[in-house]
RNA sequence: UGGGGUGUAGCCAAGUGGUAAGGCAACGGGUUUUGAUCCCGUGUACCGCAGGUUCGAAUCCUGCCACCCCAGCCA
C-alpha cells in the first residue's frame, strides 16, 4: 500500500491514537469501515475509507470493511461488491475482516436479552407515532410509556415471542430503558429492535426482528475489539448512548467513538440520497457515470487512486464544516496523471489543412516523445502528410492580440513536425472556414537542422488519411452552483452542460495503445482514458478525465474584453 | 427558547501561552516545440466579537455573536 507524503502534521484523530499508543491503552489499532449495503460509495467514503484503513496501516494495526445490514429493506446484496471494488481499486486491503452486523444477529439478540434481565430494556406496545409524541420535542422532555414499567419476566416472554413472528410490523418494538427526560434526544428510549417481515440478503428468513443501528453499530465495534470508531459528526450526539451500551453490558472490548466533519465538494452532491436521485431520475447514466462523484465515476473518469488518496491528504481531518473547492482534487488528478500518462495528439474539432508544397504521392513518419519531460517513457512514429486535420480553436481568421496559433499569413509549428504559414484561408457559401491552403517549411522539421528556428505557437495535428475517427466525451460540474440548496430545489441548480459529446474528433491510431482506465494525455487538450464501451459504429470513446489548466482561456477573455 | 458541535486569508489547514506552517486558488515573472509541466516571486489573516488574566494570548477565563447537527420502528 502506498503511503504518500509523509511530511504532513498529524491530525487530531491520528495524534489521539498515537496517545493512546504511547500510554499503552491499545495493544493494537483497530479501525473499521461501515458502509450501509445501499448505495455506492462516494468521494465522502473515500475520505472515511482512507481515514479509516490509513489509521490501521500507520500504527499497524488492522481495519475491518463491516457491512452495516441491519435493515433488509434497504438494503441489497447488490451493493456489497461495488463496495468491495472500490474499496480494493482505492489501494485498501480488509484480509480476513470482511464482516457483516448480521454476522453478529444472535449475539445482538443475547445481549438486548441481557438488557432486559438488568431492566434496562422493555417492549413497547406504543404505534410509532405515539412513540413520537411521548418523545417530547427538542425543548420538552418526553413522557414515560405506559409500557415502560412491565417486569422483567414479562419483557423477556414478550421479546421472545416478538422473536418467534407473534406480532405484527409496527404492533411493538424494544426500547431501552434510559431517561424520558434527558435533554439528549437520543437517550429518551431509543427503539432497539423493530419488527421486519422481511427477508434478509444473507439471513434470509432466519429473523424478523431486526436490531437498530445505535445497538447493532456499537456491540459490533465491541465484538471486533475495534479501538477507535471513527465516524461523521452528526453522530455526535450519538455518544452518549454509545457509552451507555458499553456501560451497561458485560462486553470484550470498550471502543471510543471519534467524530469527524464529513466531507463537501463544491459544484456536486455528496449524499447518497441524491446521487440515488439523480440515478433514479435518469440525469446520468447510473451510479458509475463519470460525471458522479461515486468512486466508480471516478474510476470511468480515469481519476487514478492515488490522486483520490492524495486529496483526502490534502484535505484533512476536522471537526469543522467544509465544502472543498473542486479546483483540489483536480489538481491531484492532474499531478499523479502529469507524470505518468503519455501523450497523444488528437483534434477535438477537425480543420482540414492542406499543405500545398508537399509532394501528394508521399508521406513520412514524424518521431514523437510519450512523454516530453521523461525520454525514458519513449518515443512513437507518427505519420505525416499533405493533408492534415488541426483544432478550428487553433485557428482564426481576425485574432485577438496575444493570439500565438495560426492566423492568415501566421506561422504556428505543428507539434513534432513543421512550422506551417497559412497562405489561404477557404470559405463555404456561408463564409464559413472549411480548408487552410498552407505552405511548409521543409528546414524545420523537429530534430532536423533548421528545427530550433522559433515561432509563437505550437499546435496538435493528426494526419488525415490515416486518422481514426473517436468520439470524445466531454464532462463538466454536475452544479452550477458551489453549495446546493436544501429540498428538492438543489435539482434546478443541475449544469445542463454538464456532458458534452464530441462525436467527430479525429485521433493518432495510437490513443487504442491504452486499456479503460488508464490515463493519457491528449496534448493541449486534456487528460483522457479509454470508454469501455465502444461508440456509434464502433468507434472508439474517450472519456476527459480533466482539462490541462488553461492560462489562455484568462488572456483571450482580457482581450476580448 | 433544550442538547451537542464549529469559528485562523477566496477554499482547506497547522498551531496545544513566547509573538501566525503548508496546500489549493489568484496575481506577477522565468524556462518551454503542450498558452501544459517545471522554477521563482507576491498575502500586513482585526486568528468570529467584546472584555479580562499575563511581561507576553489564536492558545487561559468571562460574556456575546454566527453557523451546523439532533425530535426514524433510517444509517
Amino acid at each position: 500500500m502506498a503511503t504518500e507524503a509523509p511530511d504532513t502534521p498529524l491530525d487530531f484523530i491520528r495524534q489521539t491514537v498515537r496517545d493512546d499508543l504511547a500510554a499503552g491503552r491499545h495493544r493494537e489499532i483497530v479501525t473499521r469501515f461501515p458502509p450501509e449495503p445501499n448505495g455506492y460509495l462516494h468521494i465522502g467514503h473515500a475520505k472515511s475509507i482512507c481515514l479509516n484503513f490509513g489509521v490501521a496501516a500507520e500504527y499497524d494495526g488492522r481495519c475491518f470493511l463491516r457491512f452495516d445490514d441491519t435493515n433488509p429493506v434497504r438494503e441489497d446484496e447488490r451493493y456489497t461488491a461495488s463496495i468491495c471494488e472500490d474499496v480494493e481499486w482505492l489501494g485498501f486491503e480488509w484480509g480476513d475482516r470482511l464482516t457483516h452486523a448480521s454476522d453478529y444477529f444472535d449475539r445482538l439478540y443475547e445481549q438486548a436479552v441481557a438488557l432486559i434481565r438488568g431492566g434496562l430494556a422493555y417492549v413497547d406496545h406504543l404505534p410509532a407515532e405515539q412513540i413520537r409524541e411521548y418523545r417530547g420535542t427538542l425543548t420538552e422532555p418526553g413522557r414515560n410509556s405506559p409500557w415502560r414499567d412491565r417486569s422483567v419476566d414479562e419483557n423477556l416472554d414478550l421479546f421472545e415471542r416478538m422473536l418467534s413472528g407473534e406480532f405484527a410490523e409496527g404492533e411493538c418494538v424494544l426500547r431501552a430503558r434510559i431517561d424520558m427526560a434527558a435533554p439528549n434526544i437520543n437517550l429518551r428510549d431509543p427503539t432497539l429492535y423493530r419488527i421486519r417481515h422481511a427477508a434478509h440478503h444473507r439471513t434470509g428468513e432466519r429473523w424478523c426482528i431486526y436490531p437498530m443501528y445505535d445497538f447493532a453499530h456499537t456491540l459490533s465495534d465491541a465484538f471486533e475489539g475495534i479501538t477507535h470508531s471513527l465516524c461523521t459528526l452528526e453522530f455526535e450526539d450519538h455518544r452518549p448512548l454509545y457509552e451507555w451500551f458499553l456501560d451497561s453490558l458485560d462486553l470484550p472490548h470498550r471502543p471510543r467513538q471519534i467524530e469527524f466533519s464529513r466531507l463537501n465538494l463544491a459544484y456536486t452532491v455528496t449524499s447518497k440520497r441524491r446521487l440515488a436521485e439523480l440515478v433514479n431520475r435518469g440525469i446520468v447514466d447510473g451510479w458509475d457515470d463519470p460525471r458522479m462523484p461515486t468512486i466508480a465515476g471516478m474510476r470511468r473518469r480515469g481519476y487514478p487512486p492515488v490522486a483520490i488518496r492524495e486529496f483526502a491528504r490534502r484535505v484533512g481531518i476536522t471537526k469543522k464544516e467544509n465544502t472543498i473547492e473542486m479546483g483540489v482534487l483536480e489538481h491531484a488528478v492532474r499531478d499523479s496523471l502529469n507524470a505518468v500518462a503519455h501523450r497523444r495528439l488528437v483534434v477535438v474539432r477537425p480543420l482540414r489543412v492542406v499543405l500545398t508544397n508537399y509532394d501528394a504521392g508521399t508521406e513520412e513518419f514524424v518521431s514523437l516523445p510519450n512523454h516530453p519531460g521523461d525520454p525514458e517513457q519513449g518515443s512513437r512514429e507518427v505519420r505525416f502528410g499533405r493533408e492534415l486535420w488541426i483544432d478550428a480553436d487553433d485557428f482564426m481568421e481576425d485574432p485577438p492580440r496575444k493570439f500565438h496559433r495560426l492566423k492568415p499569413g501566421g506561422e504556428v509549428r505543428l507539434r513534432g513536425a513543421y512550422i506551417i504559414r497559412c497562405d489561404e484561408v477557404v470559405h463555404d457559401a456561408d463564409g464559413v472556414v472549411v480548408e487552410l491552403r498552407c505552405s511548409y517549411d521543409p528546414d524545420t522539421r523537429s530534430g532536423g537542422s533548421g528545427s530550433d528556428r522559433k515561432v509563437k505557437g505550437t499546435i496538435h495535428w493528426v494526419h488525415a488519411p490515416s486518422a481514426i475517427p473517436v468520439e470524445l466525451r466531454l464532462y463538466d460540474r454536475l452544479l452550477r452552483t458551489a453549495s446546493p440548496v436544501g429540498g428538492d430545489a438543489w435539482l434546478e441548480d443541475l449544469n445542463p452542460d454538464s456532458l458534452q459529446v464530441i462525436a467527430e474528433a479525429r485521433a493518432e491510431p495510437a490513443v487504442l495503445d491504452f486499456q479503460p482506465g488508464e490515463g493519457m494525455q491528449f496534448e493541449r487538450v486534456g487528460y483522457f482514458t479509454r470508454e469501455r464501451e465502444n461508440g456509434a459504429d464502433g468507434r472508439a470513446v474517450f472519456n476527459r478525465t480533466v482539462t490541462l489548466r488553461d492560462s489562455w482561456a484568462k488572456i483571450e477573455a482580457a482581450e476580448l474584453g
